[in-house]
DNA sequence: ATAATACGCAACCTTAGAGTTGCATGTCAA
DNA sequence: TTGACATGCAACTCTAAGGTTGCGTATTAT
């Protein structure tokens, strides 16, 4: 199924808060995110760990990300998400 | 989060078919679609593990179940998946 | 009554995923 | 240039999820 990583990459809870932070700021560097993440929302994790979650929605194609010198910039992508449920609702 | 269990439910690939089949024939017996999902589908997997994924979607509120004598009727409810991506959608 | 059938339950195995720790790399400012 | 800072990479732990096997239970048909 192609849009198998999109499903997988929804069902974690923590990378669903991520999304949520990154839809309302669609240009947000790393550092950014893990910052509101742990400061704001209260999420007892650490950087790396965000790194890699980072990567599943790379790989969903629910972000791409692309390094400005120091930092990395994250940019949302709400296209893979449009119409996954569609096939089960008429 | 109170849809979690509806995104682990969608995050598997069989329960994805499942769901498929059972949105196709609203009411369905365990039996039958055991044997559409190995027979047409082509599902290498064994019954009890299906047993466990309709458990699954059961807890997720997308399949309700009801005794029926000897077999077990499945009904679909797409009501849990309408709008689960609307927060991440303009 | 009894055998076949559809299902339930529980123990077990195996692997993938979430998380951590530690260290290396690259970039910018002083 | 040197140190602080943001990130990258890899090994490791731990738990839960998907799957199987084996056996028990209830219902139907002969």
């Amino acid at each position: 199924m192609h849009n198998d990583l999109v499903f997988k990459a929804l069902a974690d809870p923590t990378r669903r808060l991520m999304l949520d932070e990154l839809c309302e700021r669609k240009e947000q560097t790393l550092y950014e995110l893990t910052a509101r993440l742990i400061g704001r929302h209260e999420v007892a994790i650490s950087r790396q760990a965000l790194a890699k979650h980072i990567e599943v929605l790379e790989k969903a194609g629910l972000v791409s990300s692309e390094r400005r010198g120091k930092y990395r910039m994250l940019v949302f992508n709400d296209e893979p998400i449009r119409g996954v449920t569609d096939r089960w609702l008429k």
